[in-house]
RNA sequence: GCCCGGGUGGCGGAAUUGGUAGACGCGCUGGAUUCAAAAUCCAGUUCCGGCAACGGAGUGCGGGUUCGAUUCCCGCCCCGGGUACCA
């Protein structure tokens, strides 16, 4: 921020004011004592309590609920918030029963961190930020219903988020009926329960949604913890201490969420979001069409399985690569190429993800001395281990086509492996190049070098789509190949090694069974412990609290409680279908209330969840809606993406940046207030560097309530990112400072007929803010309110209806302001329930309208014509018109447009 | 690299989706009020030329379609977000 103390001084002047008597007679805005004592009014008179009238139409809209950090709300919030706050009111006007809660999502690593370091519980910590929250919250004038606030912490409601869990434990996937059905369903082959008790477990457990396993995490050995991946920074160090980071297996819950790719991509279609966010869903799904082919290991008697999405190019399949993680490598490499493949295994281990990927443009790998015979013409390829080649995806091993895959080719040209071309690019600039195997061509053409006597396969003179087609059928056919779908969704790596989340309802026995806590022993709570630091082993700090880890059943068989948590996203994978029923403590929620609740109406949040929250979320939906405990398919109908609010910041000629404390404002350039430079003025994150951080407290203190909703929603597009600006929140102000001082005022409001002027911008201006509403387009929507309230005071005096009608449409934006003005009228009752005001269309229709006259598409001069004017008569006024002399002259008419209501435009020449 | 967004006055942003480019707000300029300031009110404010009427240019750049393009098409440039060898 500029230095320049304006608002500050605004602000002093503003507080003197109201400590004057005399100024205050002159109706000031004093929205420090409007504010609170509508919100206070609210909340006594639970003005926004929802009730379940089954008989009125629903409307659920929900803000995506925060985690209440120690930092308390940042302008960021109240963005979203007072968007969905705007539409619950507006839609409370048109009838409709709202739903429109708030809540937390509490579960976090900060409190745990905080615990470590202090002693402090959690749960001490998070209550304290929650109340700090709900303090911010409730001062910008929202209207949630708090009887209905709900925490993720909270044991009631983790309560059901252990119940859930129970629920993908016990559900697996049926690929036929592509539905999750209960384990109870589940059909165990002969062949499996031949082989005994373990064998069906194991086949169970290889079903289940939910599953206990190995899986490889980040270890920071020298703060003995477990790191996410977004802690780990490109170089492979730890985010917090700058230790480099290990890869570390571990026991842990993961959930078969690709068994949805399917279901979670179709039901994207008919779900109203933004196509970015349904991109970049699909693109997460990513799932691709190919199918799986068997190579013969030659001299080996076994088969490697190959995943391609090309099985047309396998005439120009030159070698195969398999990933160094691949079951089949000891057995494929040879004896005198052990050595070396052994040695390119070991490097690969201990390279990082991005290493592998981002890093390492060069491709590496190692050739194992063994061949494959390429099933399309018998010939022998050599098999590679290369680390370009993935384990976990498809089957971990390739067939290289590097005349048309990029990849292949970048390989092959390092390795100096033959590359043949056979797909003729005909249209291709390079097309020479790409034939003698010295560029790739990964699009369409017609295909050469296909056929081979030795098979009897021949897709030559075929185009792609036709040379997949038969190749497949060609495959299918010989039994050594299959069309298949791949997704690059992968499992769901479901647990922390945490102690501030939710326990696992998990048992596991001495004997080796897993079981889990019977829903009449849940919820299963958190042990009190004295230390919160992880055990050195890697376990989560639950494996400290001996007394809740160690169980004894009644037969006196031992068990030991799982020790990991639930990561952040499980709570917030259902809250919204808590909010429908919060009390109940019977069951998740009344089936009643679920059915006419659910589905959500309208989302709103920040684009940073349009991945993982929102597909995590949808899979569990799924999930409950196959086994019948929710009604819906999808919980999201409609959802939207607030921007994010930026803030300006200043660097020097040369990018370093300064904190804006050491900025100072002269005639509109910015100069460094320590060694005079001139500053650039630029957009930014807020942060706490910068010192340009702005406090949704502070702007209330100084601007109040409504003065701050309004300015978020003044800013620009919901959507879109914008800066915050200080002078902004003065403008939006200002308006309502000139709204007060002008309706606020009982000389200014008459009775009996409006204006007419006055009265067709009012009907236009209830059009546009409710059209605006509907389309979240907020900020031309204040513009219009802004419009009215101007011309209403150039007026001088405005009509008793006009001005509740005013009241009532500026309320959704400013309901402080509102109610104010509404009781100021006579009413005692709040508005937040008055019905919506009418368009009167008869107002707004024209029998004249204001053309614009163009000559060749340059706007020259304005006529006023009726309505019902016919084109000729239309043509010989304005050619008539002495205005158009001019640009008539020595030319001739070629052209007459005439658009009615909009344009005439008159091309000469 | 690929996939999405987005480039409009000094600034935040409007433009009924092909029809008056710059609504509304900030800032700035001038005026009224005031002992003075703040606040308030009035007028002006895309740029260039002109006292003005008015004229010319103008929505990232270059082409195209059209009576008419910020909007549609083709080719570039810049900024932001997502993603990372997915075979």
């Amino acid at each position: 921020m500029c230095k320049k103390p304006l608002a500050q001084t605004n602000y002093i002047s503003l507080r003197l004011n109201f400590l004057n008597p005399v100024q205050s007679k002159k109706m000031e805005y004093k929205f420090a004592e409007i504010e609170p004592k509508w919100q206070k009014y609210w909340e006594d008179n639970k003005t926004f309590k929802t009730e379940d009238d089954f008989s009125k139409p629903k409307y659920y809209i929900l803000d995506m609920f925060p985690y209440p950090s120690g930092a308390g709300l940042h302008v960021g919030h109240p963005e979203g918030y007072t968007a969905t706050d705007i539409v619950s009111r507006y839609k409370r006007m048109k009838g409709f029963n709202v739903l429109h809660p708030m809540g937390y999502d509490a579960f976090g690593l900060p409190a745990e961190q905080y615990a470590i370091q202090t002693g402090t519980h959690p749960a001490v910590t998070t209550q304290k930020n929650c109340d700090n929250f709900r303090r911010q919250i409730k001062a910008i004038g929202l209207s949630y219903d708090w009887d209905r606030e709900i925490n993720t912490t909270d044991t009631k409601y983790f309560k059901w988020t252990q119940w859930i869990f129970k629920k993908l434990y016990e559900t697996w996937f049926d690929e036929e009926q592509q539905k999750g059905r209960p384990i109870s369903e589940l059909v165990i082959p002969q062949e499996i329960q031949t082989k005994g008790k373990e064998a069906v477990n194991e086949y169970i457990s290889g079903k289940r949604l939910a599953y206990y396993d190995n899986a490889q995490v980040w270890w920071c050995d020298s703060c003995k913890t477990v790191c996410a991946n977004e802690e780990v920074l490109t170089d492979g160090s730890h985010e917090k201490c700058g230790h480099q980071v290990l890869r570390k297996n571990l026991k842990q819950w993961l959930l078969r969420i690709p068994h949805y790719g399917e279901r979670l991509l179709n039901g994207l279609e008919n779900l109203d979001w933004p196509e970015g966010v349904k991109d970049m869903q699909r693109n997460w799904i990513g799932k691709s069409s190919g199918a799986e082919v068997d190579f013969e290991i030659d001299g080996l008697g076994k088969k490697l399985r190959v995943y391609t999405t090309r099985p047309d190019t396998l005439f120009g399949a030159t070698y195969m690569v398999i990933a160094p993680e691949h079951d089949l490598v000891n057995e494929i490499v040879t004896a005198d190429k052990k050595e070396a493949v052994e040695n390119y295994i070991k490097v690969a281990a201990l390279k990082s993800d991005l290493d592998r990927t981002d890093l390492a443009k060069v491709k590496t790998g190692e050739f194992t001395g063994r061949y494959a015979v390429n099933p399309v013409n018998k010939t022998l390829i050599p098999i590679w281990v290369a680390d370009y080649v993935l384990l976990g995806y498809g089957t971990g091993a390739i067939m290289a086509v590097p005349a048309h895959d990029t990849r292949d080719f970048e390989f092959a040209e390092t390795f100096d492996i033959p590359i043949i071309c056979i797909l003729d690019p005909k249209d291709a600039a390079n097309r020479e190049e790409i034939l003698a195997g010295k560029a790739c061509w990964t699009e369409d053409g017609v295909y050469i070098n296909s056929a081979s006597s030795k098979t009897g396969l021949d897709i030559n003179g075929l185009n792609k789509v036709a040379g997949i087609q038969k190749t497949v059928e060609w495959l299918e056919q010989l039994g050594i190949g299959k069309a298949t779908t791949n997704f690059k969704l992968r499992d769901w790596l479901f647990s922390r090694q945490r102690y501030w989340g939710e326990p696992f309802p998990v048992i596991h026995w001495e004997d080796g069974e897993v079981t889990l806590v019977e829903d009449e022993n849940l919820p299963l709570e958190l042990p009190e412990l004295e230390e919160y630091k992880p055990s050195e082993t890697g376990e989560s700090p639950l494996a400290n609290a001996s007394d809740w880890l160690i169980v004894t059943d009644k037969n006196g068989r031992k068990g030991r409680r799982e020790t990991n948590t639930m990561p952040q996203w499980a709570g917030s994978c259902w809250y919204y279908l808590r909010y429908i029923d919060p009390l109940n403590e019977e069951s998740i929620f009344d089936v009643r209330k679920e059915r006419y609740w659910m589905p959500v109406d309208l989302y709103i949040g920040g684009a940073e969840h349009a991945v993982l929250h929102l597909l995590y979320s949808r899979f569990w939906h799924k999930v409950l809606f196959d086994l019948g405990i929710v009604s819906t398919d999808e919980p999201f109908q409609k959802l939207f993406n607030q921007g994010m609010i930026l803030a300006f910041a200043y660097e020097t000629s040369t990018g370093a940046k300064v904190s804006s404390d050491l900025v100072e404002e002269k005639e509109g350039k910015y100069f460094h207030t320590e060694t005079g430079e001139e500053l650039r003025q630029i957009v930014a994150k807020m942060s706490k560097s910068l010192k340009n951080v702005i406090n949704p407290d502070d702007v209330i203190e100084r601007y109040g309530a409504d003065a701050l909703r309004l300015y978020e929603m003044f800013m620009g597009p919901l959507d879109e990112r914008k800066p915050w600006a200080e002078n902004g929140v003065k403008g939006v102000f200002n308006f309502l400072a000139r709204v007060y001082r002008f309706f606020g005022n009982r000389e200014n409001i008459v009775e009996g007929e409006e204006d007419k002027e006055l009265a067709k911008l009012l009907h236009q201006t209830i059009q546009k803010v409710e059209l605006d509403i509907g389309n979240l387009k907020f900020n031309t929507g204040i513009a219009a309110l802004m419009v009215f309230n101007n011309l209403a005071i150039k007026k001088g005096k405005v009509a008793k209806e006009t001005a509740k009608i005013f009241a009532k449409i500026l309320s959704p934006y400013a309901p402080h302001m509102g109610e104010e003005l509404w009781s100021m009228y006579g009413d005692t009752e709040t508005l937040a329930y008055e019905p919506w005001p009418m368009v009167d269309q008869s107002l707004l229709t024209e029998d004249t309208h204001e053309y614009p006259v163009s000559f060749n598409g340059k706007m020259r001069f304005k006529i006023e014509l009726p309505m019902d004017m016919e084109q000729a008569e239309v043509e010989k006024t304005v050619l008539e018109d002495p205005r158009s002399e001019k640009w008539l002259e020595g030319k001739t008419v070629r052209k007459f447009i005439y658009v009615p209501k909009k344009i005439i435009n008159v091309a000469v020449g």
